[in-house]
RNA sequence: GGCCCGUUGGUCAAGCGGUUAAGACACCGCCCUUUCACGGCGGAGACAUGGGUUCGAUUCCCGUACGGGUCACCA
């Protein structure tokens, strides 16, 4: 009875491991190409964080003419939920990063490498856990549970490191001729790796992001394969990306305590280990706390939360970027018009702790990337968005030939207007434009210096009867409302009001007011000069009659 | 608790032995011939702490404090 007799019965099915070896070849890509994978585990949404590691993977990935894949890592089907994992396909897809292989749908995927579902390699890892039993290098343990829980106890109690290694680890020692009976006499076991480490031992190790770090080798008979034959997160991780030719391991660090262990892997497998870069996660100050973004606390931890504020894909990722390295607002600011596939983004220049999510910054990038749409990608984005989340707006929408000049206010020019950060901005910023909001709306008119009511029915009177014109330019425009000024007594001029304080009642810039106020109830619009033209003499008037009362 | 990692203005961050310690967001003031936004100019605001090493430490070493991560048949 050896270690081979052993392998032959606990999986007897088991392929050679050179049959998987020949059928995914090492893959041919040009020296220095990236492959790299975003591999979450369908339990829900997808967090901020994941979006974060697989727009970096993705863009290595390109920078490189490497390769993206999606790996879906659903080992763990207590945890697992229903379409999982169109969930997270569709994420990638509302943010434009697609992968170049892996899964497509909640069934299918797409690539020469796969399956890129880790359920459905299940015959692939026992394969290879198969091949460490022969070596001597994984045994069944056939401790329970309970047995564990028993054996942390008890550590707890003797005050010792906790796990299962050394003198704790009951089943390393079994004879082959004892495992051999026991599984014969139908005892239930689990896979474990025999550890070659020692805990007194350092290992060195050099990570793309955290840079050197030292740890004590790991001595851990971790499990490998769970009583369901399904593999554990690490077996998985070291077969998976030793078979699909994985180069660079971009994941949270919360892994980087588990390289020892990882490094350990690879090697007893006879894999080439790949690079590791450990990514800070995104942070939340939570009452002068420093915490993870939680799915459970934190609405902007799902990336649907952006989708549904209206906040465009171009800007999360761009605000991602900033995090990522700080040299990309330089580069934003030298390139403005540049798409942001263009910038080269480097891993080792990655902040090495956690960054605090910060929203004013992400809706200051939202506004920035908004301004340089045009009126035609503004309203399309827009409708879309208004398609899924405000029917009222949707239907005010429908009329494009109209919404596209009002979304055309100082729009296209040089110093475009930064009034909208997110979709769900668009309704306060210029529903005023649209009759059915203006009119059903019962707000207050938020006059300032002039309010008394006949002073300002008197100047929406002389403006209507006497001085707009729609034929005027600006021009003249703004001169009507200077002489408008100067016969109700105002000063025509802003500069002349400040240099004699206490001479006149109010400005020109206060009559401008009154006729903003009056049209919109608002104290603060774009260009009143636009808004005059695109709503046309009637309905000024029509307004100014409401506002008189 | 053990083991790792980290700590530059409110936030994101450059700098890595000698700097007036960049820049961005936010904030304040002024200007830009009507508001707001934009833009321009200016302002306030930082090297956690104690010891070393050094002619000199934000930068190097050690300790302390604080923060984060990790110690599953979860990933």
């Amino acid at each position: 009875m050896d270690y081979k007799d052993l392998a032959d019965l606990i999986f007897p099915e088991a392929k050679e491991i050179s049959y998987y070896e020949e059928k995914y070849p090492r893959r041919n890509l040009k020296e220095g190409a990236i492959v790299t994978r975003f591999a979450p585990s369908p339990t829900g949404f997808v967090h901020i964080g994941g979006l974060y590691q697989s727009l970096i993977a993705r863009k290595l990935a390109s920078q490189t003419d490497g390769v993206f894949f999606l790996r879906i890592e659903d080992t763990d089907q207590k945890r697992e939920v229903e379409n999982g994992i169109s969930e997270i396909v569709n994420s990638l897809k509302d943010f434009a990063i697609e992968p170049d292989e892996g899964m497509i749908s909640e069934t299918e995927g797409k690539g020469e490498y796969g399956p890129y579902k880790q359920s459905q390699r299940k015959e692939i890892y026992q394969a290879y856990a198969k091949y460490l039993i022969e070596q001597g290098k994984a045994y069944p343990c056939f401790c329970t549970p309970e047995d564990g829980e028993a054996m942390r106890a008890k550590q707890e109690a003797a005050k010792v490191r906790p796990g299962y290694y050394g003198v704790w680890a009951k089943c390393r020692n079994n004879t082959v001729e004892e495992m051999v009976e026991k599984i014969k006499n139908g005892e239930s076991y689990i896979i474990r790796f025999k550890s070659p480490g020692r805990e007194d031992r350092k290992i060195k190790h050099k990570d793309v992001i955290k840079g050197n770090v030292e740890f004590p080798e790991n001595d851990q008979d971790i499990v490998i394969i769970k009583a369901d034959g399904l593999p554990t997160y690490h077996f998985a991780h070291a077969v998976d990306d030793h078979l699909m030719g994985t180069t660079h391991v971009i994941r949270g660090d919360e892994w980087l305590s588990s390289v020892p262990l990882h490094l350990q892997l690879f090697y007893e497998l006879g894999f080439k280990a790949p690079k590791y870069a450990h990514i800070a996660p995104i942070m939340k100050n939570d009452n002068g706390n420093k915490r993870k973004l939680s799915k459970r606390k934190d609405s902007e931890a799902a990336v649907s939360y952006y989708e549904e504020e209206g906040i465009p894909e171009e800007a999360v990722k761009e605000y991602l970027l900033n995090i990522a390295n700080s040299t990309f607002e330089n580069w934003r600011r030298a390139n403005p018009d540049k798409d942001m596939s263009e910038f080269e983004l480097q891993l080792n220049k990655m902040s090495v702790s956690g960054a605090l999510f910060d929203m004013v910054k992400l809706l200051d990038v939202g506004k920035t990337v908004i301004s340089k749409f045009t009126a035609e990608k503004v309203y399309d984005e827009v409708y879309k968005w208004a398609k899924r989340h405000d029917e009222e707006l949707e239907k005010l929408l429908e009329n494009k030939e109209y919404s596209l000049k009002v979304f055309g206010i100082e729009r296209g020019n040089k110093k475009p207007r930064k009034d909208i950060s997110k979709w769900s901005d668009v309704k306060e910023n210029i529903g005023y434009m649209y009759d059915e909001l203006f009119f059903n709306k019962q707000e207050e008119y938020p006059y300032q210096v002039i309010s008394d009511q006949e002073k300002i029915n008197q100047i929406l009177t002389l403006y209507i009867d006497k001085y707009y014109d729609e034929k005027d330019d600006k021009q003249t425009w703004f001169n009507k409302i200077k002489e408008l000024s100067g016969e109700m007594g105002y000063c025509k001029e802003v500069k002349e009001f400040k240099a004699n304080p206490g001479m006149y009642e109010a400005h020109v810039g206060d009559v401008s007011t009154v006729l903003r106020v009056a049209l919109t109830r608002r104290t603060n619009t774009p260009d009143m000069y636009e808004i005059m033209q695109i709503l046309g003499k009637e309905r000024i008037a029509k307004r100014f009659e409401v506002a008189k009362k």
